[in-house]
DNA sequence: CCGGTTTAGGAACGATCGTTCTTGACTGAT
DNA sequence: ATCAGTCAAGAACGATCGTTCCTAAACCGG
């Protein structure tokens, strides 16, 4: 019973994860939010509590869609290069790495459980690519590495804005840690 | 003429780039820069006009004298590895590259003159990196793929928050890169 | 058709934001 | 001693923030 809702949930939560990937926390506002969701205020609050509440609604939906297919994605990748190129480049101009790269940097100092979703999506990368691509990435540390190395190169495209990307220095990453698997694909 | 100010103009910046570096851009407020600069909210405004204002000196302050001497020291470095080791290890428990990957995430992409400093300073760790360490990083690609390592080590690093830190993985993508350079430092 | 329940619409709240203003204290030069 | 000029101290401004409240609209089972 009761007036049927104008939105639909996941709809909501999903373009407020593409919110606050693309602008910061701080940069999206309540207004913002309720201008472009099609949800209500009042609807919010009732739903998520408070916007940190869909802040984490956001970033946990955003991990176990988004993330959680790339990763397993990653895994799965024939070698090192295309690991690379899929991690690099999501759908549309961002990577599903973006918000996990926010989180990191902006609340994961302060916050132990946006800290907590960040470093578990940064082990399950890790372990990817461990078991992934070209049989074996050595040693953990490096492996570490090189999803820092995802990071960073995500971050760099991020200021770049002209399309030169990524995605060469990332095969050129990968083709120099592995060139004994020739990838003639880049 | 007139009263003497009672603080350095030049501590003020460091200071101020200091707090910007640690929490973000909005995480800090007026109130906090003259409770913790010891400026008056009078001279801030008179002397760099506004928030952003203070913001730029301080970017640029930290970039000129903080940066610049961390990129020469990598020019310097007589290896690869000691080149990521000084990259990722500044005075205290931050690094240098703090300020700018704040600048690169959060301003770079809504504001043009954050985005030419941030990718300046890029641009000169990737020409550190080419004439540096090793004698060579072959291609263009390679040396922005280590760059952006560089910053996604340390961005990792901000969020793991025990000491397990950066340093190692760092190393071990050193040693990676150019293994036929024996390195028993690390 | 009616009471109960949930949502939409939008005004309103206190708090905090960045910024400005007012007043008085201190200084060097006249 | 006086005046002009700079800084300190802190109140105050309008705007915006996240959040709450109130009322009307839309659906449900009786």
């Amino acid at each position: 019973m009761g007036r049927p809702r104008g939105f639909d949930e996941t709809e909501v939560v999903r373009a407020a994860a593409a919110l606050f990937a693309h602008r910061a926390y701080d940069g999206v506002s309540i207004d913002d939010l309720v201008a472009h969701l099609g949800i209500h205020r009042n609807s919010l609050y009732k739903i998520f509590g408070s916007k940190r509440g869909l802040y984490m609604a956001a970033l946990r939906w955003h991990v176990e869609n988004q993330v959680r297919p790339l990763i397993l994605a990653i895994g799965e990748a024939n070698d090192l290069a295309e690991a690379v190129r899929r991690a690099l480049t999501g759908q549309g101009d961002s990577s599903a790495l973006d918000l996990v790269l926010m989180a990191a940097l902006e609340h994961a100092p302060a916050d132990p459980e946006v800290a907590a979703e960040v470093t578990a999506v940064l082990d399950a990368l890790d372990e990817a690519l461990a078991i992934g691509p070209t049989g074996a990435i050595p040693t953990p540390a490096l492996r570490g590495a090189l999803t820092s190395s995802l990071l960073g190169l995500r971050l760099r495209a991020r200021t770049a804005s002209s399309g030169a990307g990524p995605e060469q220095a990332g095969a050129a990453l990968a083709r120099h840690l592995f060139p004994h698997n020739p990838d003639p694909s880049l």
